[in-house]
This record gives C-alpha cells, structure tokens and sequence, in this order.
DNA sequence: CATATTTAATAGTATTACTATTATATTTGT
DNA sequence: ACAAATATAATAGTAATACTATTAAATATG
C-alpha cells in the first residue's frame, strides 16, 4: 500500500528561496535540525552547517535571510504538521469529547514513531521545539513578527482544539488561555523531566504528563 | 514607622564579586536590570551597560563571569524576593486552603507596587523573568548548571506551594506539575496578553489570569 | 544554444563575548 | 598617617558570530 503523499505547505513569507524546491533546500532544513539538536540553537551556526552539507554558508542565506528565521520556519512547519495530524485524526469522529481527547493527546504525548513522510526527522524536531521554540517569541520583535504572520500557525492550532472545547462546553470562558497553557505546559514537562526532574512527577513508564493535562481539560471545562 | 530591612540572601556561587558589597556592584545590577528590559537579552551588552553607568566592561566581568550568570543571578534574587512574600504572606494564616490561595495569587498576579526595598526596581525585574528568565534553563548546559545549583531558588519556591497543596489534599499526585505549570503558565499569558492576545482571553479591567489558575488550582486538587 | 539562475568560494564588516595588562584610585589595617 | 591590599578604569587584543558583497563556475530552462 502506498502512502498518502501530502505536503506541507508553508507560507512563502517564512524562507527566502523554498527549501522544498531543491536538494540543497532540502539538505539544509534536514541537517539544520540535526545540528540545533546537537549543538543547541546558541551554537548553531550557518558556517557549520555549510561545512556539514558540503555547501557554503552565503547559499543558505539565498534560503534563510537568517538564524532566527530558519527557527521561525522550523517551528511554522511543526505546526503545519501538528495540525494535519491534527484534522486527520479527529475527522469522522462524532463525539465532541472524544476529538477533545484526540487533540490533547496529540499535543501532549511525546512524538516517537518517525514516519518521515518527508525528508524531515519530526521526532528530532518535536524535540527542538520543546527546547527552542520559546526563543522564536521572545524577541524585542515578537510584534513586528505577528504581524507578518510568524505565528499564524502555532495560532491556528490552538484555534482548532478551542472549537472543540466550546463544542463540548459552548459557554467555557477561557478556551484559549487553556489550549495554550497544556500546549506550553506539556512542552515544558518534558523538558523539565530529562533537565529539571524535581519539578515533575513524572514517573517511569507512566505517561504522567498527557494523564495530568487530560485531567486538567475535563475538570476546567466541566 | 521604619521598614524592616530584609535582605535577600544570594547564594555565593552565583557572582564572582558580590554586587550587593558595592556602590558599583549595585549600579550593575540596578542599571543591568532596567537595560535588559530595554534592549531585551540578545541587544544587552556589558560594553552597553559599562558605558550607562561611567564604568568599564571589564569590571563588570569582576562581579559576574558572562551575560548569562547575570540573567541566573536576576532570576535567583527573583524568586528569593517571591519565596519571602510567599512566607511573609501565608505565616499565621491557620487554614492550608487560605495559604495555598494567596500563595497562587503570589505566583500569578502583575506585579504592580514597587516597594523599591532595595535598588532592584521589582516590577521590571517581573517583566524581565516574563520576558527572557526561559533562556535561563533553556542552554545546553542544564544540566551542569542545574548541579551546580543555578536553579535551586526556583525549585525552592514549588516546594513551598506544593507543601500547601499537600496540606490541602495529602492523596493528590501531581503537585510539582501543578505548581510549575501554573507558574509558567502565568508568565506566559501575562505575554501573549502583550504580544501575542489571540492565546489567551484577557479582558481589561479583568484579571483573568489570576482567576484562570484559582479555578484550577481548585478543580485540580479537589 | 543562449540566457537566466543557482551555487560555491572568497573576502570582508561590525559586533560580541570575553581575557589580559597596567596604571590609578580607594579602602583597610596598624 | 602610611603602607599594603584591593578595586576600578582604560586600553588592547582575540576568536568567533552573523551577516553582506562580489565573482566565477555549474546547472537548468526556454
């Protein structure tokens, strides 16, 4: 059986040249994730990672008109990702409570099948995210950069699961704030969990996490 | 009527020097903090902050050894300055609900008076953690700096809530997750109600955060 | 096959995050 | 009051960063 071939489509605001248009493009975003995993976003550079690539730092500059932008891209395409899986597991699904459920597991849970449906590894990038995805937003230009649409994505999803909550509770008043505190709740449990364990009680083999946020969303909007 | 003098106790190994024993050790700090907020992290510089205060670059490296032990060092007489309102506020209280309710209050209001019982303008320094206290934690060197005790102030403060919460209802199981995630959280919609309001449901004239986390506090752990 | 585009290579810039050295103040102990 | 110790300011220097500009060679396209 073959696969569903889909794409992600990202807004063409985000890149300077399409990385999905070539080999070099695409070499770039697929090491470029490898390395901020390895190296951390601080010691990252477009010098080192011309050199892992056999390529030239000022060619990824034709891609990416900078560090922080190619963060920006790799979180927009995160998101993108996020809600395909998002729509394709809570489509045909009657019950208002069980997409609810669906939509915070998904958020929640940690990305361990690699179904590289692309050339990108999403469990290393679900764990970029987890580390790195803050320092997109907390810039002096987080304003600048919401208007040209930098977070649109990540909004997006967040917009998805509210109308499953006002479905399921049509008068709950803080869908939002919600959405987005078990989004950036779960992330920062599992970082805290590997870095920080003392403020989790994350236990092993047990999926504390998702439990905890599944949890949360019932008795927050029951 | 005097004020008391409390001073907040910083741990030795977060400063070469201690800026505290100094005129220019204060003017670091004092000046450091009201920069960070202007310039944001990235744009701060010691060089910057040198020339502000008619001093020079390389003595500020005598009371701190990088940028980033400056941002640990505020973070820490953060949370020192919290742990003592936290105590301050809940000693003599007889019923573990009452602390617990004031201690989330504590955790997730604006800060807004600036009693000033130091040279550190406290509401600035709030908006500095809201702002940039994740890249604290967020390096590669976590880990390292965890054991070296950077993040023990912080830590020390969920523990005192997550005391509270034991009090309230000695079965529940989460309570570190709870109380980080309500901290976090708090910091992060105080944020996006500035940067980025399509995440949260602030109203004006309403403090939806605190209430937000009450609410949860409650439905969480009874 | 000519033209346009992409890429690689080189060089260069201003700035950053530091370190080292030294001379001059300032504080402290006696 | 004075020597010794310490703190500070000033200067200089380093390797690296985050870019930009230029050019030549390779590749794709019409």
């Amino acid at each position: 059986m073959n696969e569903l071939q889909v794409q992600i489509a990202i807004d063409s605001n985000l890149f300077c040249k399409d990385p999905e248009s070539s080999d070099l493009g695409r070499r770039i975003v697929e090491q470029g994730i490898e390395m901020i995993h390895e190296l951390g976003y601080e010691a990252f550079t477009f010098k080192k990672l011309g050199e892992r690539i056999h390529s030239n730092e000022s060619s990824i500059y034709r891609y990416f008109e900078s560090k922080h932008a190619f963060l920006i891209y790799l979180v927009n395409w995160y998101w993108s990702w996020i809600e395909y899986k998002l729509v394709f597991a809570t489509t045909n699904i009657g019950s208002a409570e069980e997409k609810l459920k669906k939509a915070i597991q998904l958020l929640t849970e940690e990305v361990k099948e690699d179904n590289t449906f692309t050339f990108i590894n999403e469990v290393v990038l679900n764990r970029i995210i987890i580390a790195e995805s803050s320092k997109a937003y907390h810039t002096k230009e987080v304003d600048k950069e919401n208007e040209k649409g930098f977070y649109k994505t990540y909004k997006r999803v967040v917009q998805r699961v509210c109308d499953f909550v006002m479905e399921v509770n049509p008068s709950y008043k803080y869908p939002h704030m919600l959405i987005s505190t078990i989004i950036e709740g779960a992330h920062h449990q599992r970082y805290f969990s590997e870095h920080l364990p003392f403020l989790t009680d994350v236990e092993k083999g047990k999926n504390n996490i998702e439990l905890f946020y599944q949890e949360l969303t019932i008795k927050m909007i029951t």
